[in-house]
DNA sequence: TAGATTGTTAATCGATTAACAATC
DNA sequence: TAGATTGTTAATCGATTAACAATC
């Protein structure tokens, strides 16, 4: 407060660049940077455990498995929480680390599908632990409807609008069948969450201001595929560095020659 | 192969930034772009059960969630698969992407760890459909072992390394505690895997040349968490803007006056 | 003070996007 | 030919990283 006109920086010239990264420092910390700072959290939480009061940008970073500029650099958007010299105090670090995270505060959750996947997710641990309180299991099927998961009896679907109404869920976790996902959803929306994690495997539709999450094991088992089929074990591994350079310069059209290889 | 050496491009010059490009091009593709291709994929067979056999960019960006310009520049990577004025033939791009993506051969998959994301995992449709198969599920406890589960038979986990190597095992998805997955991960690398899926909520450590994916549920929900607390109905929401005005242009040190915001 | 480590700068890199020439 | 749509260019944007001045 008392530091909010003093000392202007220097004067000089001020570039458009210069003036758009400075308006999106002060408006928020970087997506690639919101995204790593639950890692930088886990990490830290493991240090508290094993009674660790201080560490280094180095350390902490080995421990998330980023480079240290990197860490330094997503820790200088909440602000300069270390000691040069010395290194960061865990306790502080968590603390406001969990605070620009939204963690201080708790997190009314349902969990829609209550297949293993859904159980899986109810019974997961970690979600307690950082605020995440898991207020309702909803499933359509009647045969699953009154069992108890986890401390909590499952709900008929029809319930969705109550549940999330009268327990002020925020988070709707999606776990249902592809088809039943994007019904589910706009049910959710129009019952006012405006956050949601998808595990059905379709491109949920949303109104502006929901922010949807998505987690597919399927597209993780592809990327890992991918590269696995450019190592030497996978079959075109050997063949493809000479077969690119023919074609260097060439114009389009560069796809026939994949058929033929394959044909071949 | 005859397109070799014919009609050099026109001469000029280059710069550094333009020769990187190219090599980049040349050696591969992109990684946002090799995380997309599953979701068009995944988009491409959506249309062909509906019997679309001809699907414009435009269509084919909205299915994906994509915008069009980013999906014409990820499919121009793989080559000229489309026809100008006309759009793309949705059996032939599947079969491409599938081909770049490795699933025009056969994976094969074991999951260490059968509690209830295991079997989630073992029971997923999407996986047998795009080319992995489940050859082993293994677990450390007595009590499942011995199990049936999707037609498979949880086998005890010190026979891991005779599974992988017995069927020729590429890709390992750990579901264990967070306790056993370094452990577990050490020994499928040691016993050739190159691919691994993780799913413990720990950073896996892994010799160079070993590809390794997270996927991490309460980093997910986390990071929503995040953003749920910027909008209106977070405690933040409507201080933000104004706030953040008084310190346009401020020197560094930030930081202080969000803890002073929080207390006061 | 000397050594250590942060926070920041600036260069570089990779990804996104609008626009449009090429061409079906 | 006229209309439609791709593939590519180039501008812009955001993320990464090494290096180092600031400072404990």
């Amino acid at each position: 407060m008392f530091r909010s006109a003093s000392s202007p920086p220097k004067k000089q010239a001020v570039t458009p660049r210069q003036i758009r990264t400075r308006e999106r420092a002060d408006r928020g910390i970087p997506e690639a940077t919101v995204a790593r700072l639950p890692v930088y959290l886990r990490a830290l939480h493991s240090l508290q455990d094993r009674g660790i009061a201080t560490v280094s940008s180095e350390e902490l970073a080995t421990a998330a498995g980023v480079n240290s500029a990197k860490l330094r650099k997503d820790l200088s958007h909440l602000g300069s929480y270390g000691t040069r010299g010395v290194g960061y105090e865990v306790e502080y670090l968590v603390y406001q680390i969990s605070r620009e995270l939204g963690l201080t505060q708790d997190w009314v959750v349902a969990i829609i599908g209550v297949g293993n996947l859904g159980r899986a997710l109810a019974g997961y641990g970690g979600f307690a632990s950082r605020g995440f309180r898991v207020a309702g299991l909803l499933d359509a099927d009647a045969g699953i409807v009154g069992a108890h998961i986890c401390g909590l009896t499952v709900e008929h679907i029809d319930e969705l609008e109550t549940v999330i109404k009268d327990r002020g869920v925020s988070i709707a976790v999606i776990a249902t069948p592809a088809g039943a996902a994007q019904v589910v959803c706009d049910r959710v929306v129009a019952a006012g969450v405006t956050s949601v994690l998808n595990f059905a495997p379709v491109v949920l539709t949303v109104p502006e201001g929901v922010d949807v999450r998505k987690v597919d094991l399927s597209i993780e088992l592809q990327i890992l595929a991918f590269h696995e089929q450019r190592k030497a074990g996978g079959p075109m591994g050997d063949q493809a560095e000479p077969e690119y350079e023919v074609l260097e310069g060439d114009g389009p059209s560069d796809g026939a020659q994949y058929i033929e290889a394959v044909d071949a």
